[in-house]
DNA sequence: CGTGGTGTTGAAGGAAATCAAGCCCGGTGG
DNA sequence: CCACCGGGCTTGATTTCCTTCAACACCACG
């Protein structure tokens, strides 16, 4: 399972661990492009786990201007500290067609009240979403707009790399430039410039499924990128 | 105490509760104004509640360059969810002088573990942290130099009136020019430009000890600043 | 009475937004 | 079959916001 995964790389679990959190795990569900699985203004209805796809968080203003937050790929928990708002600030809309599933967020504070090690592990990935949220803080802060897409891409790349997504598919973006100008917080125009000079510069490539990555090494190096904030390794 | 209050706020607690986590708070401790609760590249020490004063979360970029993440006042968590990474990738820095007190971390994931409740407002705590990053996120994306000056101190308003800090003192904030530029990722002169033009309109003052809100509502008209997010009222 | 940190303001330059036009391509319908 | 349409991408020209550079005022402090 994604979530045991991904929680695994942080902290070896024992088989019964991994079998108590897949036992939180709900049947599989699918979702058409477009649809939400958290909605602004709304209560939360539940927790999830991405399986397969890919998904949006993303935050409307009033007079309809769009932040995106963040992409979430497999593995990527939806809800899961939150669902004690009572209503959700910001939206969670399926990207691609999605598989995914509801975790039972009673049973899973049960098994983590019996076992430590498992809260250990669910606050750990809390902790990584707000270093990912805090990444984009600072690419949005203080680095130029062709920084911060080099930075965004190649975490991208590492993320999925983590979530054992491999292959050809690795490093293709299901994300059009307005998704991504909202990301960066630039205008789609600039947005495409930006990338072309990438490419020129052929650090990327792009095709009508998405952009490629050609060379990771210079790209990290413009984006300033190390991923030491996605805490690869595991403490002990 | 302060963290005690503010869970509270979310999810009225009992006195067995209430005494359960004070017995995880540490005695108080003071530390200067420029001290560090949490280096960045270090490892972490332990985690933190704020008790008095003002830090700051910020993280340094290889060239120089500070982004400021968010600003702490009393009853704030540090380093809760994070302790668990080998290392930190942004520091807290005490703004003033500053009263604060250690948690017992496994002491309070064993009260967690014997009380789901406070499991739940341990975990809206930190879903809290995270709503806070995503409007600081949203600010640097879309809003305007103007817009994000305006939320920011609506928002620092609002949340020291949460925590309960009353008086001439509330609207007053120990925040120089260049830290807030940092913060909201734009140059010292612009902010300065920025804050005068705020004056001039009759929304903030200035005086030698930090910025004095003249006009609430206006200043939350111009920064879209509606304390949602802040989820005043807990769910049930 | 210098000295350094902070705030303020003007002028010039640069990064990104906006406005505008045209392209490619897949879908749809006459 | 082809005309038409719309969404996404691309590029040029102009404008706006913000940065940078520079100078100076203020004040706490040694």
């Amino acid at each position: 399972m994604p979530l045991v995964d991904k929680l695994d790389r942080f902290m070896p679990l024992t088989n019964a661990e991994r079998d108590a959190i897949s036992s939180c795990i709900e049947p599989e569900r699918e979702m058409q492009a477009g649809g939400y699985l958290v909605r602004q203004g709304e209560p939360y209805d539940g927790s999830y786990v991405m399986l397969d796809g890919w998904s949006v968080r993303q935050k409307y203003l009033r007079d309809g201007r769009r932040q995106v937050m963040n992409f979430l790929i497999r593995g990527d928990a939806v809800g899961f500290a939150a669902t004690f708002f009572k209503e959700a600030d910001h939206s969670v809309m399926a990207l691609t067609d999605i598989v995914y599933a509801r975790m039972n967020h009673e049973r899973l504070m049960r098994l983590i009240a019996d076992n430590p090690r498992l809260g250990t592990a669910m606050f750990w990935s809390v902790a990584l979403e707000e270093a990912m949220l805090r990444e984009r803080i600072v690419g949005l802060g203080q680095r130029s707009a062709r920084e911060h897409m080099a930075h965004l891409i190649m975490e991208m790349v590492a993320r999925q790399r983590h979530a054992g997504i491999e292959g050809a598919a690795v490093h293709l973006l299901p994300i059009n430039q307005i998704l991504l100008s909202d990301a960066l917080g630039i205008s789609p125009v600039h947005t495409n410039r930006t990338i072309r000079r990438l490419v020129l510069d052929r650090l990327i490539s792009t095709s009508p499924r998405g952009i490629e990555v050609l060379d990771e090494e210079r790209l990290a190096e413009t984006g300033d990128f190390d991923g030491q904030f996605l805490h690869e390794a595991g403490e002990d």
